[in-house]
DNA sequence: CTGAAAGCGCTTACAG
DNA sequence: CTGAAAGCGCTTACAG
């Protein structure tokens, strides 16, 4: 007893539509409906084919559906670092928004490189997402066509102005930035240095904000603005604190454009006994875990990541759906948290 | 002027293997040869099909490619969480090791969470992955199966200890947490505490490198394990230090599970005037980001996440080119890293 | 409400 | 070394 020739079948072995469709006793498009819950199915049938596809552990072939549908169930994320603890939070809210609605999601990490983006835009457009969330607004206009001339759906986190027809999420980072800075005046603080690495645009846009502010309270000083092009990190915030301060040694207050490098600068002023506040202020940017933590806990702003994932992804998905979106742009505003740094 | 009917059609648009065939003026298949640089095509063919893509900015259907091939260029790795550094840099090394080999990587958060990782296998694995990366060797049965039975290359991350037939990179816990406690009896000490969170199995081997240790050295004293479930963070490791202290106020060090409640730990001695190594020795796990800078610097094992990324990976590849593994289980060892903590 | 036919864009298995 | 045919497992577009 030989098995019968194979050779000419290229069949995967795993249980197809076909058969649940054989077991149901309906045809193969019947048991698609059914199965996708396309309603004008009798009742019966398809309790039948849900019964059939249970039975037999089916799962539909990805691949296949895809291919057939010119469609898929993957949403691209693009984002530009894993390890700050920002994008994190953010990518978490978005697939506990997304998955249940049945999205599977592809996670880029640009590293804050256009070319990296536009690499990874390619080879994600290729799989016909169902919709795209990308980071910030700045990306060369090579990404920008992909993205437009791909109709995939696009909202943009992070950020808030936008070009007519886009879709985004985000807060004012600008906004932020001055009403943190502001309050480093109300303190009587005059000397405010802004101290930054990964000069990435949002970075740049609190710099900006900052700078409204000292300007208006006429102490803005360019020299003040340590402007580093490295990821930033508690050890750089260390070295920062500490180059300023001997640059600068009447600087009275210090805004870290990231809680990561305010945690270093508040951990090196204890290594050098500055006081904090005393001597000199320090505030950071995005309330991230552990500045409450800190010696003195560190005031900050505190930006509702989460809430720009949770309301980016349900944007993406009336979108998906086809509905006109009616607030294209959606700020999740920001909280001042005052501890005790400032 | 109308056009022609287009009802019957169903093309997406997009670029197709045939339209390069068709302007190299070959066929298909001999098209779909030499783009994927398979031997004995004409080479004067295979540069017209290749010029021809160029040309065309042809990107190939990967829906398309795995229903005919039944193979994708997708690998998938579940791990625990993305809230934890120390998985996000074995991601980052797993990546950059697995793009240029033309991989793209489906990443899954299981919350250490066995229903989770079931549903996400299950999901993962209808896509026909070419690999798998999973973190540890805890699963239930039903998702060991899974993985058995779907065939798919997979290679276990983390820790050292595999059955027959089964591949991993990882360290021993064990070992590592023994050695580290080592030091702590170097050091004199002997009311050595063990303080966890986030009870994961590689968090349960290292309390019993702890306590094969302190019975060698008989000073296991079961009542100094604090073995707490909620997930570690600063914010915990601070609160269990007090609790740990009040409850026990003759510990002489205390073990960590994880360098973030190390870090918390420190910052509440600080809070609390206990003097650090002085009263209180203090250790913790991973040498994650800031431990160095922290007040004093952290004494702690360093754990390879890096190697083990790459490791696994080029294992991975190793056997999706369907190659023979020579050693299944690799250990990348760990490193103690003495600073002044303890 | 249900189904037979055709097709999505590739690759496999043969044949030459 | 090259190609015509068939097929991967679904869904679309028609027809009834």
């Amino acid at each position: 007893m030989t098995n019968p020739p194979l050779s000419r079948k290229r069949a995967t072995g795993r249980c197809t539509l076909s058969d649940v469709a054989r077991l149901a006793g309906v045809s193969a498009i019947t048991a698609s409906r059914a199965l996708r819950g396309i309603r004008g199915v009798d009742a019966e049938l398809a309790d039948r084919v849900r019964a059939a596809a249970k039975q037999l552990n089916y799962v539909p072939d990805p691949a296949a559906q895809a291919l057939a549908s010119a469609r898929s169930n993957n949403v691209a994320v693009l984002i530009p670092l894993l390890t700050n603890a920002l994008f994190v939070e953010l990518l978490e809210a978005v697939q506990r928004k997304l998955m249940p609605a049945g999205f599977q999601t592809l996670i880029g990490v640009t590293h804050y490189h256009p070319d990296e983006e536009e690499a990874l835009l390619q080879s994600y457009l290729a799989h016909r997402p169902a919709g795209l969330l990308v980071t910030g607004l700045d990306r060369n206009e090579s990404a920008r066509n992909m993205i437009a001339e791909s109709g995939v759906p696009c909202v943009h986190l992070m950020e808030t102005t936008v070009a007519a027809g886009m879709y985004s999420v985000g807060l004012s980072q600008h906004d932020a930035a001055r009403t943190l800075t502001e309050h480093l005046l109300a303190q009587g603080r005059r000397r405010i240095a802004y101290v930054a690495g990964q000069l990435d645009p949002r970075v740049l846009q609190r710099r900006s904000g900052y700078e409204a502010a000292l300007r208006q309270a006429g102490c803005y000083d360019a020299s003040l603005e340590i402007l580093d092009p490295t990821p930033t990190s508690m050890a750089l915030g260390g070295r920062l604190f500490e180059r300023v301060l001997k640059a600068h040694p009447d600087v009275d207050a210090i805004f870290f454009c990231n809680d990561d490098l305010a945690q270093g600068g508040l951990l090196a002023a204890l290594r050098m006994k500055v006081a904090v506040p005393g001597q000199v202020a320090i505030v950071g940017f995005n309330d991230l875990a552990g500045s409450d933590q800190m010696l003195p806990p560190l005031t900050t702003i505190r930006t509702p990541r989460a809430e720009i994932g949770t309301q980016a992804a349900s944007m993406l998905l009336a979108l998906i759906r086809g509905e006109t979106v009616a607030t294209p742009t959606v700020d999740v505003g920001f909280e001042l948290v005052v501890r005790q740094s400032a």
